[in-house]
DNA sequence: ATAATAGTGTCTGTGAGACATTATACC
DNA sequence: GGTATAATGTCTCACAGACACTATTAT
């Protein structure tokens, strides 16, 4: 036995956005085996001089064309043994949130790559473990809304407070309070900030837009409902 | 280039344990290249039909010499691409948390094991990328003790508020009011639940002792004091 | 008695949840 | 006018922080 074996490793991305309230992540259809045919996250292997976060945001760039503006972090790693039927692999995965992108994607590797709502394609028979990854996926997104100011990912560079309020209700698939909502985030220094100008495509009286602000941590946190 | 370049996979611990009101943590000295005679965190190559966690738990086990009662997650993958000299390798990095462990250490490749005070250890210039898994994982552990009853991972199956709070005190670096600190975690329901004994091993008037209770989440938490 | 720790009680300010109301656009 | 969304305001309750006080042991 070796005292170190040869793994392959490799990083799979959870890449989530948000469209028309609905929270979306971004699946390839499988051209080989095994589990060919089937959805799973995009993602490739490590090459041999390259960082992990390099690896991710290059995976990241050749499926969206973009990585300016996309919020990237590690998620976890994942290695049972019999995972990949072709050989020992570890994947390290990566949580990536992006606005809504221009075009859904366009040529390359990227060929076949959908948006698929998140609770559904949780129920999709993702190749590989990638629904348990889309899961821990999922689970951090919604987590790290309620105490950093991570939804701003989501937004245009500029947003309105109901455009990010309607992240929120995508991303924890509930409905909030619109006026509670609104003096929260005006109400904690440095989450969002005003530019001064407003906008009324969303109809009604004209809103406010905002940037999103230096505040890295949300304290006290903006907490989801009970889920009931 | 090969589409899959061999990698060695380590896993790397982050052993934590609370004694005498300091929050320690667990290192070994190097005996070989690289970096030999440098402190290091307890860590080995995954075996080729291992899972991760098993790794993790294998090397607990082989520094401490025991598993039972000890609270293990993954804190984060490393993997720049020169962190290792010798070859290109990624580490899956651990977060252990142990009461107060019957003896340092004993035997086998423990042999070099000490504890360090873990803020200490961060300026000990330790072995590879130690000192940012270290320190990755002493503020993975101080943000779970606001929002998880993971603090009990630190006490004897049945503890006092009072150890409880020092447990606390440790983690943080700061002093907290005992009283509000009590009704806190006596009033969540779920958090600790007493069993009816009680102990005077720690002067003054007998404390009730309990067990930790069902409760996953904390809600709300118990949160940080400002640092200064 | 003194010291030490355990446990309970009180007051106050912050802030979240539940609503009402007004403001400004488009039709 | 009606309808849509934006923004502000009010009331109440939960709870954290600050701090006083009582309880029970050991020396």
């Amino acid at each position: 036995m070796p005292s170190h074996p040869p793994f392959a490793v490799t990083v799979d991305l959870v890449i989530l956005t948000v469209r028309a309230g609905r929270l979306l992540v971004l699946l390839v259809e499988r051209g080989e085996q095994p589990y060919a045919g089937r959805l799973a996250l995009p993602g490739g292997f490590v090459r041999p001089t390259e960082d992990l976060e390099s690896a991710a945001y290059r995976e990241l760039g050749e499926e969206t064309g973009v990585t300016a503006g996309v919020h990237l972090e590690q998620l976890a790693s994942y290695g049972a043994p019999q995972r990949d039927p072709r050989m020992r692999t570890v994947s390290v995965a990566w949580l990536a949130l992006a606005p809504d992108l221009p075009e859904p994607v366009a040529g390359g590797d990227a060929a076949h790559a959908v948006w698929v709502e998140a609770t559904e394609a949780l129920g999709r028979n993702l190749a590989f473990d990638h629904a348990n990854i889309l899961a821990d996926g999922i689970e951090r997104a919604r987590a790290k809304l309620e105490y950093t100011p991570l939804a701003t990912a989501f937004c245009a560079p500029e947003f309105t407070v109901g455009q990010l309020r309607a992240v929120y209700e995508a991303v924890w698939g509930q409905a909030l309070d619109a006026r509670n909502f609104h003096r929260k985030v005006t109400g904690a220094p440095g989450f969002i900030v005003p530019t001064g100008h407003s906008t009324n495509v969303d109809g009604g009286r004209p809103a406010q837009l905002y940037r999103r602000g230096s505040l890295a941590v949300l304290n006290p946190p903006l907490v989801r409902p009970d889920s009931p």
